[in-house]
DNA sequence: GGCATAAAAGCAAATAATTTGCGTTTATGC
DNA sequence: GCATAAACGCAAATTATTTGCTTTTATGCC
């Protein structure tokens, strides 16, 4: 990612960073995406062109940059008492957000940029609420599926049909959550109560 | 998706199609994706660039069109003699395209567009391709699971992985056709011979 | 705390991309 | 064939991007 930690983090650049990324974010709720250039982004920011052009490269690499930082999560997935419960409930939740034309957005604009960092974070960011939930759940003793399954047969199908469909509903989440939770006690896991 | 059929598909305009997209296509095997502008590509075609920026609007949505032209899939899946076996060897060779850079360039490509119709019309082609295997499955009496739970178990982990992280090997993409295959008889079907 | 160093920012000129108005070519339907 | 309008070409105007150089200001060292 570009113009992110790494550099210098003091004083005058990380205003500047702060500044453009603010900017960023207020352009985005008043203009469509596609009138958003970095001279706007620039002036908005009360900072020259040529800084953006010279730490971001172009305005891909910038809006994946502040879309990595808004899709970070800024709280721990619910805790409802059990496992199941936890996913089902984090999991209508990341679908609604996603789904939303802000996340969607987001997700684009993280994939667009050349720099393929930003999406593995995003990816990351992912597991370490699923993370959070199966070490709640082995926690109270009970038994959860490993983090990349809940990635396959979770996470996944809700990012494809979101990219490249239609989004998922709440009906197919469900179902989503329950195949996934199968590969527990293959036979018994019934829908929930 | 911008410049295609629906406007003028007669002589001179098709040509104009045809000339851009060979252009686009030519120049990617010879350059850096950064370096592919309009004016580039225009010249290449021996078209005007105005001619492409009325057409497609940008370059994301002339990339994300011959993106999905290219997407397009040139014949059948193979016909092994069981639906398991030709389901596992399609989604290893579709994993393999997918994984490699023109390939998940040119997913990026259908991404970035703001047109969302490329990324739809690839998923049809996917779920077109599917269908073909559980068709011929079916056709020869075997039991095989809606396409749609292919694209859940199968297609979309291959792609949130490819997108997101590291490319799925082909151990993976086995375990994932048998995770899927599950879904008509949850207990008996072990692995493959 | 002051000083040397170099990273990052500002500024402005040069280059390149995009938009736009208008004339010309050429599919398409009658 | 002929009228019509879509699509293209051309060139001027606008806007975005790059680049060389100067100024500001973090940062590390004494």
């Amino acid at each position: 990612m570009a113009g992110r930690e790494g550099l210098r983090p003091g004083g005058r650049s990380a205003r500047v960073q702060a500044s453009v990324h603010g900017a960023v974010q207020a352009l985005m709720t008043r203009m469509e995406r596609g009138d958003i250039t970095i001279p706007v982004i620039a002036a908005e920011a009360g900072v020259t062109p040529s800084t953006i052009y010279r730490r971001w490269g172009d305005i891909q690499e910038l809006l994946a940059d502040v879309a990595v930082e808004r899709l970070k999560p800024d709280m721990e997935p619910v805790a409802t008492g059990n496992g199941r419960e936890d996913l089902l409930a984090w999991a209508e939740q990341y679908a609604e957000e996603m789904s939303s034309k802000p996340g969607r957005e987001m997700i684009r604009d993280v994939l667009a940029a050349q720099d393929g960092s930003g999406a593995y974070q995003c990816c990351n960011f992912t597991k370490q609420q699923i993370e959070v939930i199966a070490e709640r759940a082995k926690g109270r003793g009970e038994a959860f599926p490993d983090v990349d399954a809940i990635m396959d047969r979770v996470v996944s199908p809700i990012m494809y049909r979101i990219l490249f469909g239609e989004a998922p509903d709440a009906a197919h989440v469900a179902r989503l959550v329950s195949g996934a939770m199968e590969l527990i006690s293959p036979a018994l896991v019934g829908e929930p109560a």
